[in-house]
DNA sequence: TATAACAGTATTTTT
DNA sequence: TACTGTTATA
């Protein structure tokens, strides 16, 4: 037997960890999968085990790749090793797995014909590439629409199937799947054309490339001698494939010649060492291609691979863990897990029932506000959903009771009409060959270039066998009007100039982005025409732009080398966690999706209802009732110390507001452990049954609860209900100019009568606590608090 | 070519 | 509700 274990990992990298822990941090062998609880510390483990390996000097830092879910993960966790090891490392790759690929295909982009500069579409540019494509095909009469359409195509990349090989998979004889392949060749064939990449393809097209260049696979594999694996759970076929590239044993013949690492006696490279650490009970990507048997098979994987077990949590309160491990054990087919703590139970877990939507997030805002007030930081809570649809009254409620938050994901910055322009300028002036961003700004700002000229500058095009961007820059022969004939050549010189600018070869060197961007903009007038109109939500959009500039600027100071290409990397792929910034005292929102890998103190997850959580969508999948559970799973185990579940009896969706079910997942939580300060169901229906709402404790796999006792009958908007004492609604109103004065008698529309107790801020920002004579005190801002002086 | 008005449809989750 | 796409009109 070899000595498995490291020579002396330094003692301040294993003291304090536990066995299973320590194991994880010394193990030295082929393969190992470190199964991790939620909480079980295995974020330690992993910075602890590279920082081992680093110290004993059995690896360079730049032979380690280790992949991450986020950039923020990776930032972290590069930054929690140079601490360990008390010096910054250079030269080691922690990110994530489309930013490795990113950066892998960049270096090696020549090789297949494309060039540095190349475009990540984002979802956004996909579907208007999609859409064109459907519209061609008239596809949408046969009911594949874009949506459709590029869902399965992203399936078929995930499991690595080019056009070809779907064409191979099918028998013709489905009309469906016949349109799909021509879908899918057209799709990839214009993607080629505008030198880009969507985000599957960054994946798929590295392995392809280290399949057809195995000498380039060679170099990456002799490189990188430690791979670790994050969140392995939730890694797609493609991504798999590519940890085995990347694994793989290197033949004699494709070892690179100046090779200086000891070789296996027939000439070959070993394989380099794998690391995974995942949790099949956190798995929630199913729907994305995340497949569990990657982990689930591991061992046959990878054979004589070393399993761990974390086991011990150190995040939650043990009433938490006690609900996670319950809610969990409903899912079979797992292997069996059960977390536990030495924490002590902790507070009990907090159950709220609004009468709407509203009324739920008018829970959570005075929630917040009383924690708060016991020496919680805002940046300590943070408020979960299913859809991004539920932050409407979340954010309404929110803004109106004073709580600083911030929504984590949801429409993103980048996705935003003006900034998504400003970007297709950067993408046209790094990759012109991308005819998707020049048709996005040609005419945005307004140039009078309508779709009549486009198509004019295209046949030009295509006729000449030169780019859509080429052809702009000779207007002068397309036969336009002099007026549009301007316009393209103005625009066609301010893209020259901005090229030219960033030339590597310029005398002055190239220009930086930031000042690139400042130029750009100088040229073009954007925020100038935005400014003019006087629109305030036209100098909203200013600011946006102003926000990019300040982004680039920040780029700029960050990475002093960096390049267009560079800023254009990380803007597109700027993953929704990214954005969450630890030091701002202000409580975070996001979907239960995004909530995976962070944690808090307090955690409040909203709409706890049957065809929200589970949701409607996910009862005809198969498995999806079972990935809905563990959703509801890794929003529990967030928590550290305070968990609320809430609901709503009524919700609003499409403007149509319908009667809502307790969900199903809120039976499996043990009734001991939680504290109803509202009830779901009626006080009759309490009676009756043990668990606060109607049926039994029989859990059908379907998408309704049994109807019989169920709330859908009893419910009716009338006396019964009054016992909802906040029936809140969204409403609002101007009252900027309102003065209140402590013991002032005020009426809210929603709260009733009561009294100011305390007038806080100053301006826009005042905000007043009440009393209020029925529903206690809350706290309001002023400026559009639906209230009057009495 | 640009704009306004209207009708129809869509919400699951995301790198 | 809110956004997108289509159509009518300036």
């Amino acid at each position: 037997m070899f000595n498995l274990f490291a020579p002396q990992v330094p003692s301040h990298l294993v003291d304090g960890l536990n066995p299973p822990q320590r194991e994880a941090v010394e193990y030295r062998g082929d393969a190992m999968l470190i199964i991790a609880g939620a909480g079980s510390g295995k974020t330690r483990v992993l910075t602890h085990r590279i920082a081992g390996l680093i110290a004993t000097r059995e690896a360079w830092p730049s032979q380690i790749l280790a992949i991450t879910f986020t950039n923020k993960a990776a930032a972290e966790m590069r930054e929690r090793i140079g601490q360990l090891l008390g010096e910054a490392v250079e030269g080691m790759w922690v990110s994530t797995f489309h930013s490795a690929c990113v950066r892998i295909l960049r270096r090696e982009a020549p090789r297949f014909g494309y060039p540095q500069g190349f475009t990540i579409y984002d979802a956004a540019d996909s579907k208007a590439l999609m859409k064109q494509i459907v519209k061609a095909l008239e596809a949408e009469s046969l009911g594949v629409t874009p949506a459709a359409a590029l869902n399965r195509i992203s399936g078929l990349k995930n499991e690595l199937i080019d056009p070809d090989g779907f064409a191979r998979s099918i028998d013709g004889s489905n009309p469906r799947d016949t349109l799909i392949l021509e879908i899918y060749r057209r799709y990839q064939r214009e993607l080629q054309r505008n030198k880009a990449f969507d985000f599957d393809d960054l994946i798929s097209e590295t392995v392809w490339m280290f399949r057809s260049f195995p000498e380039v696979a060679a170099l990456y594999r002799r490189r990188f001698r430690h791979v670790l694996v994050d969140e392995y759970q939730d890694t797609n076929h493609a991504q798999y494939a590519l940890i085995r590239e990347l694994t793989r044993r290197t033949e004699a013949e494709h070892v690179p010649a100046d090779t200086r690492i000891e070789l296996d006696p027939d000439g070959s490279l070993p394989p380099a060492s794998l690391t995974v650490v995942g949790d099949s009970d956190q798995s929630i990507y199913a729907f994305r291609g995340a497949d569990i048997r990657n982990i689930t098979e591991f061992e046959q994987d990878f054979p004589g691979a070393r399993v761990v077990l974390l086991e011990q949590n150190y995040r939650s309160t043990q009433n938490i863990l006690d609900a996670a491990n319950a809610v969990i054990g409903n899912n079979f087919d797992r292997r069996e897990k059960n977390l536990f703590t030495t924490a002590g139970a902790g507070a009990k877990i907090v159950g709220y029932t609004g009468f709407s939507a509203h009324d739920e997030a008018q829970f959570i805002a005075d929630q917040v506000h009383k924690l708060r007030d016991e020496g919680y930081r805002y940046g300590d809570m943070a408020v979960f959903y299913r859809t991004n649809a539920q932050t409407r009254a979340l954010e309404e409620i929110l803004i109106r009771s004073a709580v600083p938050y911030k929504l984590i994901g949801g429409t993103k910055f980048y996705e935003r009409a003006e900034v998504k322009d400003i970007v297709a300028y950067l993408l046209t002036i790094a990759n012109p060959a991308d005819e998707l961003s020049v048709r996005r700004i040609i005419n945005s700002p307004k140039r009078s270039i309508g779709p009549a000229t486009e198509t004019a500058i295209s046949n030009f095009a295509r006729e000449n066998d030169i780019t859509f961007r080429e052809a702009m820059g000779r207007a002068g022969e397309l036969g336009l009007g002099p007026k549009v004939t301007r316009a393209i050549a103005e625009l066609a010189e301010i893209l020259d100039r901005a090229e030219a600018s960033i030339d590597p070869n310029r005398s002055q060197g190239p220009v930086a982005v930031s000042q690139l961007l400042i130029n750009l903009l100088q040229d073009i007038g954007y925020v100038d025409k935005l400014r003019a109109t006087g629109n305030p939500q036209d100098e909203a959009r200013a600011e946006n732009v102003e926000e990019l500039v300040s982004v680039a600027k920040e780029f700029d100071k960050q990475h002093p080398d960096g390049i267009l290409v560079d800023f254009l990397t990380e803007v597109a792929l700027v993953a929704a966690a990214d954005e969450i910034d630890d030091e701002s005292g202000v409580v975070s929102l996001m979907t239960l999706h995004t909530a995976k890998g962070l944690e808090f103190d307090v955690v409040f997850i909203t709409g706890v209802e049957e065809q929200l959580l589970p949701h409607r969508m996910s009862a005809d999948e198969p498995g999806g009732l079972a990935e809905e559970r563990r959703l509801f799973y890794v929003g529990i185990t967030r928590a550290r110390k305070l968990l609320h579940l809430t609901l709503a009896m009524q919700r609003t969706t499409f403007g149509e507001s319908a009667p809502s079910l307790p969900s199903r997942f809120l039976q499996e939580v043990p009734d001991a452990l939680i504290d109803w300060r509202q009830p779901p169901g009626m006080p009759q229906t309490r009676q009756l049954g043990s668990s606060g709402f109607g049926g039994s404790a029989r859990t059908r796999e379907s998408a309704q609860m049994p109807a019989g006792r169920g709330l859908k009958g009893t419910f009716k908007p009338t006396r019964e209900n009054q016992r909802f004492t906040n029936r809140v609604t969204g409403a609002v109103r101007d009252n900027s100019a309102l003065e209140l004065a402590t013991g002032d008698r005020v009426k809210h529309t929603d709260f009733g009568e009561g009294t100011v107790r305390a007038v806080l801020g100053a301006g826009a920002k005042r905000i007043a606590e009440i009393d209020f004579d029925e529903v206690g005190r809350k706290k309001l801002l002023i400026k559009i608090a639906p209230i009057e002086k009495l």
